[in-house]
Formats: structure tokens, C-alpha cells, sequence
DNA sequence: TTGTAAGCGTTATCAG
DNA sequence: CTGATAACGCTTACAA
């Protein structure tokens, strides 16, 4: 466990001049490099990062805040973020799945004087709002986050464009009648691909039906109970789009239960193309989205918000999803693998200061401030 | 950005009283406490980790180090660690992926003084070298190291265990002359599955032959051009064990275009459990093993080093895997899922000081010992 | 029970 | 180009 002085001592020079050696500062003779070089290896020196970021404030550290570490859509994610880090010479801190604001918060707190940003993940409401308390002690970016919070930089899947995107895809094939398996209103992806479901038929002058939209939980279970809902619905819908796969594959084998042909019947389309998605039978229509470029991209706007502490606007960006036709759509054109790709937007939105980011007055009083444990 | 000195200024009294209260100690007075605490919400104060930490040298921090995040396999690891780690209010720091055992190490440099264990994940030979050099610096668990290094905390798949159920299934259900697709032999798992499948036949009283061993790279495309060379022995065998359930994926496919009918014909297993595994037609007859719980070992593991800083012993535990049978082995016993439980073991193994960690006389001056970038 | 002061291991500002 | 030395924000003897 050597430090500074050790390296000082063995070298004959003061900490200062090694200091200036780790830090490749140009203002060192060679030959004082040379032996600060020659000592440190002897004595295998490793400077202590907590020492050296106290004094910098800086720490090459991005903090990862996730509900959930679960599926494939997260270790993507947790993937792209840490590949686009590394080339950057960042390290990320993680911690997930918080069963409530409050240890939400108290993560956070943990990592104050450790991390340069933080990247946050909060598809909820009620942790928007969390997260919502830490700003200040250190920039924030927000990934997927529930509404379109103003004040805040954030990434998203471009959910409504891609919902958009597969539901014309549909009526663009016959479709007339196309009810929607939604995920909970809570949930900001399940409000948006709800709203591109409703575009994509209004602009095919369809007018949306309420009966049509069912009201699922986003996981497969959900989807088979549901079919029932589906299949009670008169006249027949010809066409469901469930707001993610799991929905779609749940839908998919309660149909087949009930021996109802997908897709001749019942064409079926999903979202998300996990994994599963092109391996089971009928191999599910969705929109893909790409978890991994989500997590570069949150990374790359941290990493530029952390060079420009100084500039205060916000910037929403949003990652494209791809259409990817398969067989359960029932549609002829199965050779077109993927049809459409919805374009990369950027757009600035309003700065930080002209709205106050957290309007209930003494918010910040609920919870004990500086409590650990 | 208030400090300690803003929180006692504020609450009229020491910093050493305002971090008494922080930290909880008993020797302060109700009326300090309640003052402390009311300047501490005032001023929204959070301590700073880093500045804790340098002096405690306590930083409530995990160091994780894995080749790769790709997959579910990885993922489900991650999750396990996270969820464990959590309840013991330490976070993670994850870095993965390094193209080289430099990178490794620069990786685990800039760890240092931040974590208080590093979990390492080293499954070939070459990280394991790279993760030993950084003993001294930190405790080290590995995780699903390459061999049985002594000398050090660890925490395994049975993968030998796992390989020899698998295989006397087989055995028990008929087959007689067994091929099996192995992993690349610099890989730990791989040759642990190796030695499970050979155990199987000894037991069994057959004679293994090395012809049936053949070689793949554990990808999906490996299993699928191996084919071939599978349908190419004489006599061809009537079962085939893949080291992995990729390999097995893209073995079943190949035989399904050749018209070969799995089990019919062919028996086909692999190892792992994907989450594809039961998805796949026929369904495949694997080996679950379980990395949520591999890494819920791991720091419970790291837990118990960090907690008895001057206890030198080190640990083995195996953590145990599950025969699952489904229809691509053929066996008529498909009521029966899960068939065998391989024994949670935990086995003492050689104090480190007894041997040397590193014996290469200076390897430490290889690389440069202090350099960052 | 409370305060003073000495570090923890760095970086950075000065003089020299 | 180099060396003292004062921070950085906190914990913890030691004294009071």
C-alpha cells in the first residue's frame, strides 16, 4: 500500500514532483521522470482515486440508477452504457431496484462525491420525481423517462413513432379492426405506443375505438388472460398490437389453445423484438427497439454535459426503433425483413432555470436529508 | 453543496458533533441531535463519500470485473450481485469487456480506494494471471475462475457435476455411443463439462472415445457447421451432448434442414438453460445452471472476506446446477422436469500464504505500474 | 457531552 | 524545473 510519499522517498523528490509525473505534466525533468518511473514501479504504487477525486472533483465514475436489473432489455442497456464509458476511461456505479423512492434515494445520496453524472432511469411517475431531488448535486440525464419532463437532459425510445409505424403497417395490409393490448398508464412507453396507436389510425381516418384498448401489465400472463377479453370483443378485431412482446407471446399461445390460426384469424404484432420474439410460432411482428444504443446515447450526452459544466440547456434526444415484419402479422411482404426506420431526432428543449424543477414547496423536507441508513 | 463545517455553523456547534450525529453515535445530546438534524435538512446536506472513505478506508463499494456483459447468462449474474450486495447497503462498480489484460488492469487500478472487495470474473487462463497480480490491493472473490486456483476465494458453477447428470440420463435412457460438442479448451466451463461428460461413461463402463469429442467455439454457428462432422462419424451416435445450449440451438437446426429427426434419430442436450432453450422445437433437455444465485454467492462471499479483514483461509463453493428434461433427449420421462440436484459443496482450499500467488519474479514490472491512460 | 486538531492521500498554488 | 504547504471534506483520538 504505498502512497505518494513512499514513491517521494524512494525516488529522492518531493510528492509534488510525482504528483506532476502520474499527471504527465510536461514541467518535469526527464531525469526526475525517470526515477519517480523507476520508483513507482519498484514499490507497485496505485494512487488512491479517492484521495486524488477529493481534491479534483472529478472521478471518471457515472452513476447508473435502474429499477430493475431484469431481462434482456436491461443488460443491453446496463451494456451499451458500459461500452461507451469505457472508451471514454469512465467506470460506472450501479445500483437498481429500489423497492421505493426513499432507498432510491438514499443510492443516490451514496454516491455523492463519488460520480461526475448521473444517469437515471425512471419510467414511473413517482420515481421522475425522486430523481427530480437529486438535481444539483451533480448533472443528470435521464433515460427513457416517464412524460417529456422539461429542464432535464434525457434519451428515449421513440415508442410513439414506432407504434405509429407498425399499427400503419397494419391497416396498410386490410386491417380495419385492430384492438390494442396497452401496458399501464403509469408507464410512460405504454402511454406513448398507446398514442401511436391512435396516430397511426387517425391518419388512416379510422377513428379510434375505446373498446379496442385492453389493459394489460406488460408481462405475459397478462396476455394470455387477456385473450379472452380479445375474443369477446363484437364485432372481432383482425388485428392486436400488445404493447410489448411478452403481452404479444402470452396472446399468442392462448390463441393457439383455443385453436384460433394466427395469423390467418388473428393477426398478432408485439413490441420490443426481444429475444424470443423470431423463435416463436407464428415468428412475432414488432418494432425493435435497441436497448444498446439507448445506453451509448445516455452516456454520450453525460459525457458531453460533464465537458460543458457551464452550459445550462437541456437536450432530449430520441433513439430509433426499426419495424421488423414476421410472419405473425400475416402481411405478403415477408421478404421485406425491416420496413421502416424512424428517423434520430434532437431537439432542444426549454432550459433548466425558466421552470422550477420541483414546484411542491420544502419537497425536499418529506424525507430525512442526509440520512444514510 | 453544503459541507460538515456549513451543517455546524448553521446548528451551532462542532463539525466533530454534526458527524457524530451522521454517524450515529451515542455520546451526543438530544438537543445537539435534534439541532444537527434540523441544519442538516436546511442546508439538504450530503455527505461526501469520497471524503468519508479516505479516511475510514471503508467505501460500502463492490468491484466487479467480467470479461463481457453480453447475454442473459451475464446479466442474470449482475442482477444476483446487485440484489445481494443491496441488502447489505454496498453498491456495485462495474467494468467489463477489456480487449487485454492491460486494459483489465488499468481497470482495476483505478479502483483502487474506492471498493472494499473485488469480484472477479477471469474464465480463461490468461485474466486469471491479470487478476492475481492485483492481490494485496484489495481481497478478491472470483467468480467462475479458469481451474482450481489455490490460494484464493471462489465461487463456481458445478459444471463437472452438471455435465455428469446430464450425460448419465443419456446413459440411463439408452444411448450408449454419446458425441459431445466442446467448448474451447482455454475456457474453464468447457473443460469442466469435458471431464463431466468423460466421468458419465466411466462410470458407466464405457470407454470414452475421443473421436466423439468434438471441438467448437460455444457459438450458435459453431454447433451448426460442427454438424457435419457429427453425421460424418461411423457409427454415427445416437446422442449428442453440446457444452452449451448456443451450440446445441445451432446443432438442432442444422439436423432439422438434413432431415434428421431430433430425438428420433439424434439425441440432442446442451447446457445452461438459455431462456431460448424451452422455446425451441423439440424443447431442450439442458443443464440450469443458475447465475442469479452465483452471484448472490459471490458477495455473500465477499461480504464474509471484508468482515474478517485478518481471517487468511480461503473458500471454494460450488454452486449447484439442475438436469432438465425436456423432449430433445428422446426420454419418456418428461413428466419428471427436473430431475437432479447436484449438492451445494463448500470445501476449504489452501491458505494463500503457503504458496506463492505470483511465482514470476518481478512480473509485476511488465506493465507500467502506476500509469492510467 | 463537546470541541480542537491531526490526519487520510492527493492536487495545486506559490515561491524559489 | 522543484519543493513547501495549504486545501479537499470527513473521522477520530485526545482534551476539556
Amino acid at each position: 500500500m504505498a502512497t505518494i510519499r513512499d514513491v517521494a522517498r524512494e525516488a529522492g523528490v518531493s510528492i509534488a514532483t510525482v504528483s506532476r509525473v502520474i499527471n504527465h505534466s510536461p514541467r518535469v525533468s526527464d531525469e526526475a521522470r525517470r526515477r519517480v518511473e523507476a520508483a513507482a514501479k519498484l514499490l507497485d504504487y496505485w494512487p488512491n482515486s479517492a484521495a486524488r477525486s477529493l481534491h479534483t472533483r472529478r472521478h471518471n465514475l457515472l452513476g447508473i440508477l435502474l429499477p430493475d436489473l431484469h431481462g434482456g432489455f436491461f443488460s443491453e442497456i446496463i451494456r451499451g452504457i458500459d461500452e461507451e464509458a469505457r472508451r471514454a476511461h469512465f467506470q460506472i456505479l450501479i445500483s437498481s431496484s429500489h423497492a421505493n423512492s426513499l432507498a432510491m434515494l438514499a443510492a443516490v445520496r451514496a454516491m455523492r462525491g463519488r460520480i461526475d453524472c448521473l444517469i437515471a432511469m425512471a419510467p414511473e411517475r413517482e420515481s421522475m420525481e425522486t430523481v427530480t431531488r437529486t438535481d444539483h448535486r451533480f448533472p443528470v440525464v435521464l433515460l427513457n423517462p416517464f412524460g417529456n419532463p422539461s429542464g432535464f437532459n434525457s434519451v428515449a425510445i421513440s415508442n410513439r413513432e414506432g407504434a405509429r409505424a407498425l399499427v400503419s403497417h397494419l391497416i396498410e395490409t386490410g386491417h380495419q379492426r385492430i384492438a390494442m393490448l396497452s401496458g399501464p398508464q403509469t408507464n410512460g412507453d405504454a402511454s406513448e405506443r398507446l398514442e401511436g396507436y391512435r396516430d397511426a389510425l387517425n391518419l388512416a381516418g379510422i377513428h379510434p375505438d375505446p373498446a379496442l384498448v385492453i389493459v394489460g401489465d406488460f408481462r405475459e400472463d397478462s396476455g394470455y388472460q387477456l385473450a379472452e377479453r380479445v375474443l369477446d370483443l363484437d364485432p372481432r378485431p383482425t388485428a392486436v398490437f400488445a404493447a410489448n412482446d411478452q403481452m404479444a407471446i402470452g396472446l399468442v399461445s392462448a390463441l393457439r389453445e383455443a385453436e384460433i390460426a394466427v395469423p390467418e384469424s388473428i393477426a398478432v404484432a408485439g413490441f420490443d423484438d426481444t429475444m424470443i420474439a423470431g423463435y416463436i410460432s407464428p415468428p412475432l411482428t414488432t418494432v425493435r427497439v435497441d436497448p444498446h444504443a439507448l445506453g451509448r446515447a445516455a452516456v454520450a450526452m453525460a459525457l458531453k454535459v460533464i465537458s460543458n459544466p457551464n452550459d445550462l440547456s437541456t437536450t432530449r434526444e430520441l433513439v430509433p426503433t426499426t419495424l421488423v415484419v414476421r410472419r405473425s402479422c400475416g402481411c405478403s411482404t415477408n421478404s421485406a425483413h425491416q420496413v421502416r426506420v424512424s428517423r434520430r431526432t434532437r431537439q432542444p428543449v426549454s432550459n433548466s432555470s425558466s421552470e422550477p424543477v420541483n414546484p411542491a414547496p420544502g419537497a425536499g423536507f418529506e424525507t430525512a436529508s442526509w440520512e444514510e441508513k
